[in-house]
DNA sequence: CAATCAGTTGCACGGAGTGCAGAAATGTGC
DNA sequence: GCACATTTCTGCACTCCGTGCAACTGATTG
């Protein structure tokens, strides 16, 4: 039972979230994910530990949820690509709204080096991506040719692409963000497909 | 400090562990992994709490210890290959060692489809196959022309192997078992570089 | 003002995981 | 066979995550 929610609701509630997702952050990236309790974050915002289960399933998903949102930007801006143009030139070009997301690129770096660099975080913020596979991958069948119009195909396509970011953004933090992010991924990519 | 065991210590551990890990997967199968506590595994293996804790950092090790023992074994089999064999065609052969593990087809379709079908594993399962990026990528780097000989390139390809295998054993959890995994795992390389 | 309704809170609970200290088992020298 | 050292097992108490429930708060509506 999803309950239509009234507008005025709606909208304190992503604002609540938002504040608790930026207050999680700070914590996390001050002591360390591990290091921080629930109840420190809760505290810290304002409310109480069970409000804050209220807002997000899980301690994980404090420090993950903004991946979810991405992922429906990538494919929101995949949808607006030119219908016949090529998937991975489509994917490449969703993808850049990531560059658009976070303000500064020194927060982006601090953002992704948080995910990559906790244990506990690896496993949920891989998961996570693969997910993007359920959204992305519908679209990009329908942009394949006709003759391996498949959702079998479309899907290690969409996964490739997706690994090839996973692969640049690990290597960008590794760099510490010296080099273009992209660049890393065309890289990868053409590693992968020698021809492209 | 690891200590150096004697080998009758060693060997009786891993006998134990082995027994738990087995007895784990029993009641996984039969009742779920989210619905079985630890407790019980113990229990059930006839040993206490403290010491299942002792042979398995976290119940999700229980369920993907062998996700770790795979992947030495694919890096072995790679290890294996004739030197001067292309890397996507060493990496298919190695990937081949996960048929001769599991006895039969029928048991390695189960244990696969607890691994894809919970909730709670995927995440751990996604991180541990990513994990044998770090074993392999070493391996495949010394195989790629001297002329892109680096590190980088290596783990694209390594990951991307792994990705479309990925895809191929989550394809073929879908259809049961119906088809042969490695027919979906080459379908999938195809999708991605159409020239091999 | 009273009834309602959503969101917040505290409380109690179960399960995962850990540190510690004592019991039990195992191995060694005599 | 016996005393001793060492490793392993175990129980206990504790922290943290996550959930069900019921009471509370504070707006909205009639």
């Amino acid at each position: 039972m999803v309950q239509k929610l009234s507008p005025i609701r709606e909208q304190t509630r992503t604002v609540v979230r938002s504040l608790l997702a930026r207050t999680a952050f700070e914590l996390f990236s001050a002591k360390g994910y591990d290091a921080t309790t629930v109840d420190e974050v809760a505290a810290a915002a304002g409310v109480s530990r069970r409000t804050l289960f209220n807002y997000f399933r899980t301690k994980e998903d404090l420090a993950l949820s903004g991946l979810s949102e991405q992922g429906e930007m990538i494919a929101a801006r995949f949808a607006q690509r030119p219908a016949r143009e090529d998937a991975w030139t489509s994917l490449r070009a969703a993808f850049h709204v990531l560059e658009e997301i976070e303000s500064s690129p020194d927060r982006r770096l601090e953002v992704v080096t948080l995910l990559f660099g906790n244990e506990s975080l690896r496993a949920g913020h891989a998961e996570k991506q693969a997910r993007w596979q359920d959204l992305l991958s519908p679209l990009v069948e329908q942009r394949l040719k006709a003759s391996d119009h498949r959702a079998f195909e479309a899907r290690a396509i969409t996964a490739t692409a997706i690994t090839c970011l996973q692969v640049a953004f690990h290597e960008w933090v590794q760099l510490r963000g010296r080099v273009d992010v992209f660049d890393l991924y065309d890289r990868a990519l053409r590693a992968v497909r020698p021809s492209a």
